[in-house]
DNA sequence: TAAGTTGTTCTCAGGTTGAGTTGTTCTCAG
DNA sequence: CTGAGAACAACTCAACCTGAGAACAACTTA
């Protein structure tokens, strides 16, 4: 049998059927915050559980086309601003009771933006949201959705380290200080003002300056702030080290 | 409609016909070089091209598990020294035309052995063989199973560099230049034993001495070496960093 | 105008790294 | 049995990087 013959004779229905569908782990930042994209389920199964924005995968689409499409449709965005959103495949999610109606195998994404629009709810939902992180644990999550924003998270803070991602929650100019806010709140804790300039002006590429400064001083007072953009470097090195934990102390 | 209802009017024919397999990139190290487990494929498509050990996920099988079953029927392997075989997972490849025959989404795997004995071919192959890295670029491969060697080589060289996996291309007690060693492979250039050695015992639950030495010397003289196991950590702090590679000149 | 805030640059001590050296223990060849 | 060479393990030292704090000028609001 030669490789055309083969082809003709082959019916996909002779495999067992598997749903693929893709999942978007959609972070941003709000008033200082970081926040989820979430809707809530308008069909079963888990009618009115909270769930990440996702869908199946179309016959002649890519995966992460996919997870863009799911993006767009729950924010609303389009054009530029959609094109700005820095997308990343995260895991696949494959058990096979994770979904009461088949087998269904995710491939959950990460998604990065700048401060978005309230979403808008598409026909799958009754509602979507940008909610806190923090109040994540309040909701009642459909699927595997809650391990899925446990991996998304941790998964950011890490990509912080050593990737200039950070940006990607900023407008295309930004200053030093809003970067120290971005890796402040994703990472949870407060670095020291002083090291993270030095560090960040120091990594090759990681900004570059516009030569431009604020119109005006911060809210509270202070001098006005030199802004910078992105750079073209794709990693950071070296890298931008979250403090260690502490010791587990025995 | 509740939720029972709508899972007994549920048919799972409704939705479009997609195949999900494994696929593993299987790393060893044999004769101080890194060694990759590829199969012939004897049945179309692309019958007579290497490819990675993989096959359709079996309907009440876990990716991870499938991964698994995969590489053990491949190997030969079985019981203690498969389950000492590091198995993650890498990544999800579904371009709409990677395979011919149908949608197909690859969830492809990433596992690091101890020296293994021959593959033994099975049903779908009619050879399987630990292949040189370095001598990949003489294969023709199946599918996009180039890419996601690419993509599995990169996730190795940079998962030594945070977690103690390294171990895992080891026997259960080593020596700190077996270990150099597994890096200097991976990495592809030669590391300061000296300072390497500082570095693996000063970073926390890293190793641990067993109290035993080796009972002879290096084959080419030298003392005998201290004998070394695995420690309890998951993560390297601080991290054991690549040399960076050299800046791109302009 | 005074008081307070903030962006940016310094300083300095402590730690880590890269590179080389030393001392000792071993294997192998003759 | 001995000498040459190899390799493990420990040390030294200069260069660099980091964390913590201080300094200071440029802003804000009251």
């Amino acid at each position: 049998m030669n490789e055309q013959d083969f082809l003709a004779a082959y019916d996909p229905r002779d495999y067992p059927a598997v749903a693929v569908t893709v999942d978007v782990v959609a972070l941003t930042i709000r008033e200082g915050a970081l926040h989820l994209l979430l809707i809530r389920r308008a069909a079963p199964p888990y009618a009115g559980h909270w769930a990440l924005p996702g869908g199946f995968v179309r016959p002649d689409e890519d995966l992460g086309a996919g997870a863009r499409r799911e993006l767009a449709e729950e924010t609303g965005l389009g054009g530029e601003r959609l094109r700005r959103v820095h997308l990343e495949q995260l895991a696949t999610y494959g058990a096979p009771d994770r979904d009461p109606r088949m087998r269904v195998v995710s491939v959950a994404h990460l998604a990065f933006a700048p401060d978005l629009p309230d979403p808008v709810a598409d026909t799958d939902a009754d509602e979507a949201v940008w909610l806190p992180v923090t109040a994540l644990s309040s909701r009642q999550l459909a699927f595997d959705h809650g391990r899925i924003i446990d991996d998304g998270l941790e998964r950011a803070r890490s990509k912080l380290e050593y990737t200039p991602l950070a940006t990607r929650f900023l407008a295309p100019e930004f200053t030093i200080t809003e970067l120290r806010a971005v890796y402040e709140t994703v990472w949870g804790h407060p670095l020291h003002a002083g090291n993270f300039h030095r560090k960040v002006l120091s990594v090759p590429s990681f900004v570059e300056s516009t030569g431009a400064s604020t119109e005006r001083g911060g809210a509270r007072g202070g001098p006005r702030a030199k802004l910078y953009r992105a750079g073209d470097a794709r990693l950071l090195h070296p890298a931008l080290l979250r403090p260690a934990r502490e010791e587990t102390v025995r």
